[in-house]
DNA sequence: ATAAACTTTCAATAATATTTGAAAGTTTAA
DNA sequence: TTAAACTTTCAAATATTATTGAAAGTTTAT
């Protein structure tokens, strides 16, 4: 396979998941077309190479920006600003994971824990059920978040180091 | 807080996170409702709980039915069917992460695995970079998939009680 | 102060995803 | 068979989300 319609294909499959996984195709897009490309590029080049329009791009990048994928940067001389992505994909995945845990497990964890304090007759299966249900899915979103937590601070190989050892 | 208030922000917040999370707000909401539900429920109760059609409804359960969270039901001397979901939060969980797999990652893997094989001059930075980044997110795509695989296999306690005691 | 170079905003538009509802289809009982 | 009870389908309507592009805003150099 040629670079040109590899380059094309990733680009179009990392959009296809990010919008499978609730992220903006565009904005996944443009995250794939950094991640490739050596150099920071600008607005223009952006747009350019994904045919998209200056507004879109703008907010795009800014977006990105805010979910620590992408950095401006400047180059001296120039008043162009240029935008550049993150290349190490272990650093990628945890702010991926910090950043949806910060914006959508938190909430929920937060009001899951207020759902157990539910007043209710204990005669009652449909405040039986309910009670399970909310301190059962409780209990795992806790371990999920602590694991997150875990893996937010930890290296790359210490962590999937020990996954495997325990694993085998 | 009573019952009636619980469910109610129960359901919703369990809409809004799958909706986050790329699956269909109102195929979540039937789940939840039937996650607590102590009984099955017709589609003419969930049509009622949820305020939507009979179409969405049918169509919804069947979604449900597809991902292996929700059964049919039928009670003797009855001809509706009924809807029961499983109520056990790690195998909900299981098989959320099965057919995510099955649906989406599988795919991702199969690709990068063939843009490992694209062709180009060594010498070319661009070509370089497209490499490292393809080679390095098939790296950690392929732990996650194994990752993914142990748990699929693995019981709850025996999952969580090995990752505790790798996280003291 | 002016203008060129560049960035940001946002109302209008377009694209996508979801929902409806009525008709068609199916199953069961008599 | 017939009809009632129930389920499924899908084209059309609606709602949601993403994108455009031109105007407004900002910064820098002269």
């Amino acid at each position: 396979m040629e670079l040109q319609e590899a380059k094309q294909k990733f680009i179009e499959a990392w959009g296809k998941l990010g919008s499978e996984w609730g992220i903006n195709r565009t904005m996944a897009q443009v995250h794939a077309l950094l991640l490739i490309s050596p150099e920071a590029l600008t607005t223009e080049e952006i747009m350019e190479a994904l045919s998209i329009s200056r507004g879109n791009a703008n907010m795009t990048l800014r977006d990105l920006i805010g979910w620590g994928l992408v950095e401006k940067q400047h180059k001296p001389g120039e008043r162009k600003e240029y935008f550049y992505a993150e290349k190490d994909t272990w650093a990628i995945a945890r702010q991926v994971a910090q950043e949806r845990k910060k914006r959508e497990l938190d909430p929920v964890l937060k009001l899951l824990n207020e759902l157990t304090t539910v007043t209710g007759d204990e005669k009652d299966p449909a405040y039986k059920t309910f009670k399970t249900s909310v301190a059962d899915i409780n209990k795992l979103a806790g371990n999920v978040n602590k694991t997150l937590e875990t893996m937010l601070k930890a290296e790359e190989s210490w962590f999937w180091g020990s996954l495997f050892k325990l694993f085998k």
